[in-house]
DNA sequence: CATAATTCTGAAAGTTACTGTCAAATGATA
DNA sequence: TATCATTTGACAGTAACTTTCAGAATTATG
């Protein structure tokens, strides 16, 4: 047995802890003005214990859970389906399991990563991950190499699109998320016209 | 006359000699082993000499001045061009202007971005303002905004496009770079099929 | 229940990137 | 040559990150 037991449970409540804080702090006085040393203090640990759960200041904001996500849903999407669509699939059902304080929570931290030069450092350096992530996946399915030119290719377009719809939805934004990224998709899919 | 005067040919003198010193230390202890106070003694500058030319060690590696080039050669560029052959033939006529010198220096750079981390963040993040750039031009020829939804995401692709392609030629390749840009454009205007 | 093993935390000291200020040096100009 | 503007170097300071180590808390084990 495995069960979550104290200890995980004091990780995770710190670890929200300390993300809350510092959202807030960065809110208040700006993400530059404000130093590990006061979120630490507003979140009841040591300078230390903040550096192990975010190896850099940005990943306070920036580090998120959606990367095993994507990869589970994929892979439960039927095998027969054209890359494009399967991806498309993944994000609708991916975004139907969130609520609109979720929503809420990750627009605020989007505006957030746009708005500091650092932080969209860190976020365009980790979708390069999820990128790698996903030509594996794609390239799996369709039986080619992930160092295969168009596999990498396709994948690099598709998390581009992503961006850009998070990006507008954030700023715009009345319209739904899926909306924006289905806009995206479709131009892509019709070679990028103008 | 604005001829460019011995102050001038000093300055660029100087910022060659650090980028040259910089690139050689890299080279030869590793990006993060090297401290700008070795580059400034090996260049014979003062620290503060080196941040009024690179305001942040990354830009030792990652700044370069093809964003005013871009904007000239695509201003050249027939107005009746449908913006992704306009595109393409800029990168065409940039590229034609480059020796098999400057290739090599490049092809060194790209390497060494694409290794560390920390030069890839700065790299991407430059990268986005080249992206508004060309919208910004995009945005004109086509007669519509640079705010338009479709022309930040034709140019997001157009740029993502590019650095796949350079990635790929930097580390694989004995093939042109150009034909490499060609085959990922291609692609995109067929709407990234697989 | 008691003790051992593991993991988490805090304190402290050190490195380095980066900023700001000011006076000296150097190139431009009249 | 004399004055003006720009560039430079010295110096001091901030804060992000790293490393090390000892002690505390939690879990596993006899």
């Amino acid at each position: 047995m495995n069960r979550p037991g104290l200890r995980e449970r004091k990780k995770i409540e710190t670890l929200h802890r300390i993300q809350g804080e510092a959202l807030r702090l960065f809110d208040e006085q700006g993400y530059d003005a404000t130093t590990i040393e006061q979120i630490a203090e507003a979140a009841g640990v040591s300078p230390s214990t903040f550096y192990r759960y975010f190896p850099v200041k940005e990943d306070v904001v920036v580090q998120d859970e959606y990367d095993p996500m994507i990869v589970r849903v994929f892979e439960s999407q039927p095998a027969d389906a054209p890359p494009l669509e399967a991806l498309r699939a993944v994000l609708a059902d991916l975004f139907a399991q969130f609520t609109a304080e979720d929503f809420e929570r990750i627009r605020r931290r989007v505006r957030l990563i746009f708005a500091v030069p650092a932080l969209r450092a860190r976020q365009l350096q980790q979708t390069t991950a999820t990128e790698r992530l996903l030509a594996a996946m794609v390239a799996e399915r369709s039986g080619r190499s992930p160092e295969d030119l168009e596999v990498r290719h396709f994948t690099a377009m598709v998390v581009a699109s992503w961006i850009v719809a998070i990006d507008t939805w954030a700023h715009a934004g009345d319209e739904d998320l899926v909306a924006v990224m289905d806009r995206c998709l479709v131009h892509l899919e019709a070679g990028v016209p103008l």
